[in-house]
RNA sequence: GGGGGCGUAGCUCAGUGGUAGAGCUCCUGCCUUUUAAGCAGGCUGUCGAUGGUUCAAGUCCAUCCGCCCUCACCA
């Protein structure tokens, strides 16, 4: 915990020096060993090592491997050790998962059972030898030689307790990984979720695209942007908030459907759900409006769920989700009748803010009839959206870029998706009236001049396109 | 930004004014099927930083730094 403000005051040293000063004793000794096996001739970071198997290999056909006598080579991280005389038993872990090696001196040789004995938990090592049973029922593998692949210096967290230190489980995310086998398993599914999103849009010919990061104007969203400085050109760049608006582009360009996996950048306030820097995915529909494209999405979510999970129920927090049975749709007006009786259609702004302060609601974010709707809604009904729910149509006010309800101009054609108590999606039928667009661009100038440092600015080009 | 909490050995944590501790790690020895191996012995600290109160501060006070939780804003 302390090795950050050590680490600063060794700043301009050699690097030996740096890595001494925080850990100095229990670095002393590894960085002693590692300098040991060179005076032996042993490369203590040796570029390759030929291993044929992977753990899980050896594990799921273990009885074949046994009966067979097969040699393997395997490699990977000694997270234990135990030592019994001249017999030293370790767990190994490689990416696929963790066996047991049993080191004995009469099978390995004096020098193999020497060098693993110098051996420290986080070392890597590449492991030959065949397979069996040990007497207290666990599958293990029996070394004929040890090689050391690569030292590791700093001391692994308590082999009890883990990784506690939530700093560090962040900000070193690499320890994280190696002491949490379920961290590992998160990142795999996240790039199995990418993937199957990938194939799925292209099966229904979306064309996926890359978009401007550095933009001359930000836009397609809400929110403050982080700002940049083009040397060349001089000029201010911002990094993007989304990429809605050049999307768009390409669809008034020709294309009818394109989608971007795009990562965003908000300067906002960040906490364990909120990232400075984030992914998300757009795509977008010539032709289809927002019911063509819930359907999608529905079906998209319920393919995804069951290829990740091999069922449509999922388990988050303390509730079960299923993603199975229709999802629920029901108007974001309705659904605050459905929570509080309270029928919004039919009240003024003034009966609206006058309602919402009553719950409890600061009036600063009370600007008008659509964000006070808004706000009761997300104080009353969007915690308790567990279950799939598309929630619809909402006021005009709170989506500059979709199009007016058909029959209700304060109302826009959007759906947003809810998942355990969180938005999953967002859509709408988009605005393609280049006047009306201009109107609501204008109406964000006069957010943003009357304080709200979310609001979008005027994009004349975009204006242009459309 | 508001409110609450935390910071002591490499790791996890005890220690509420009077000689800085435990378990694990690490080092030494014993032990040829162990598994959080065991047994015996040993090393390890700017108690987050600075200032103050006190005969005496890890402990009380102030300021600062860092982190966590929570509310607000957002995805």
């Amino acid at each position: 915990m302390n090795d950050k403000a050590d680490l600063k005051k060794s700043a301009g040293n050699e690097p030996e020096e740096q890595i001494q000063i925080p850990l100095a004793d229990l670095i002393k000794t590894r960085v002693d060993k590692s300098k040991e096996l060179k005076q032996l001739g042993i490369d203590p970071y040796p570029a390759s090592y030929k291993r044929d198997h992977l753990v899980r290999d050896i594990l799921s056909d273990f009885d074949t491997f046994v009966s067979k006598e097969t040699v393997v080579r395997i490699a990977g991280r000694i997270r234990l050790k135990r030592k019994m005389g001249k017999v030293f038993f370790a767990d190994l872990y490689d990416s696929s998962g963790r066996i047991q090696l049993y080191i004995k001196i009469n099978n390995v040789g004096q020098e193999c059972f020497d060098l693993f004995n110098s051996v420290d938990l986080g070392d890597i090592v590449g492991c030959e030898g065949t397979l069996f049973v040990t007497r207290t029922g666990e599958n293990t593998l029996s070394a004929t030689s040890v090689t050391m692949l690569a030292k590791a210096l700093h001391p692994l967290p308590d082999k009890h307790s883990g990784l506690a230190d939530k700093e560090i489980k962040y900000r070193r995310r690499y320890v994280d990984l190696i002491m949490n086998e379920e961290v590992r398993d998160t990142f795999r599914l996240r790039t199995k979720m990418i993937s199957l999103i990938r194939n799925y849009l292209n099966n229904l010919d979306f064309l996926e695209v890359e978009t401007p990061v550095l933009q001359p104007l930000y836009g397609g969203g809400n929110a403050k942007p982080f700002e940049t400085h083009h040397n060349r050109l001089d000029m201010k760049m911002y990094l993007r908030i989304a990429d809605e608006l050049y999307l768009k582009r390409l669809i008034v360009g020709g294309y009818d459907k394109v989608w971007e996996f795009c990562k965003d950048f908000r300067n906002e306030g960040m906490d364990r759900l909120h990232n400075p820097e984030f992914s998300m995915i757009e795509l977008y529909w010539a032709f289809a409006d927002y019911n063509d494209m819930a359907l999608m999405f529905e079906d998209m979510l319920r393919h995804l769920v069951f290829e990740m999970h091999g069922t449509y129920k999922i388990a988050y927090g303390d509730h079960e989700i299923d993603f199975e049975p229709k999802f629920k749709s029901i108007s974001m007006i309705d659904s605050i009748k459905e929570a509080t009786g309270l029928e919004m259609m039919d009240m003024s702004f003034e009966d609206a803010k006058a309602a919402a302060v009553d719950m409890g609601i600061e009036d600063d974010v009370l600007i008008n009839w659509g964000k006070t709707v808004e706000a009761i809604w997300e104080k009353k009904v969007e915690p308790n959206l567990i279950q799939p729910t598309f929630i619809i149509d909402h006021p005009v006010e709170i989506s500059p870029l979709a199009k007016r309800h058909s029959d209700n101009e304060r109302l826009t054609e959007r759906f947003e998706l809810f998942i355990g108590g969180g938005e999953m999606g967002n859509a709408f039928s988009e605005l393609n009236d280049p006047i009306d667009q201009l109107k609501r661009f204008l109406q964000q100038g006069k957010a943003m001049e009357a304080g709200d440092d979310e609001a979008q600015p005027l994009d004349d080009d975009f204006i242009t396109a459309l």
